[in-house]
DNA sequence: ATCGAGGTTGCACCTAAGTGTAAGGTCAAG
DNA sequence: CTTGACCTTACACTTAGGTGCAACCTCGAT
């Protein structure tokens, strides 16, 4: 683990392409932590962590804007516990609704194809009326 | 179980707006089913169930144009069963990634939330951290 | 000293999935 | 026969989350 990271290693490590490093400084979500002597982007490793977390939490439904009120240092030190709280009582939320469709459609999706390999290659596309039927 | 349905009864009964129905006609992903005397958009039961299906489809992580796949009347009768198929299974890939990452995050949020209650108010919304390290 | 890889900025553009608006036509009730 | 709710079109705008480009700068190796 480096100290030290351009963009470009930083985008390496996080597998996050440099423009949207530059996109996230934009919108205030993640400043590089210094400039080099000619004015390069530096970031250390708690920049890593913060974009790590910014990766889990966005593939997992929350927005950027969520994610900066999560991790803002801005809004005067505490993002104001009832806040954090709540967002994250909405994210549960959203959760347990977003498994059960997905087990659902999971269990759907997963008998449509069942039934498209055990029929005949002709009217094997009749999945998407299985499909409509069930939904 | 109305036969026939204007724009706005088709809307409410499928709670969509109006607008995104005249959307999706734009891009080609649902056809009024004629017109009428005044030339206004005519739908039937077909177009009832076809949005139920998006609605359902789209809820669960298809684009439009995936749905649109899925139901192309257009690619000249058969959606090519291997479209059909191929585009099922990366959805089950997809929502199979999905449940993991939403259990996950699941976990780590309760165990925050869980946190957060039982800690003094003043450093409570140390929540972040503990989901910075923990993800 | 110069070359190429990689960095900087600003600004425009992109896709998905709509939403809003203006200017007008239709229909049923009073 | 007018009023108000609902419909039509065309076209512009929106939001989130980026991507692309031009024009220029920096750094390490040859």
């Amino acid at each position: 683990m480096p100290e030290q990271y351009t963009i470009s290693q930083l985008a390496r490590a996080a597998d996050i392409p440099t423009t949207t490093l530059r996109y996230y400084e934009r919108i205030g979500l993640l400043e590089p932590e210094g400039r080099s002597h000619g004015n390069y982007r530096l970031y250390g490793n708690a920049s890593f962590q913060r974009l790590r977390f910014i990766r889990t939490a966005r593939a997992t439904g929350f927005t950027l804007g969520d994610v900066k009120a999560l991790l803002s240092d801005d809004t005067g030190g505490t993002p104001t516990c009832g806040s954090v709280q709540g967002l994250i009582d909405d994210r549960l939320a959203d959760i347990e609704e977003r498994l059960k469709d997905l087990r659902h459609v999971r269990q759907v999706l997963k008998s449509a194809l069942e039934n498209c390999r055990t029929q005949k290659k002709s009217d094997c596309c009749q999945v998407v009326e299985g499909l409509r039927a069930r939904m």
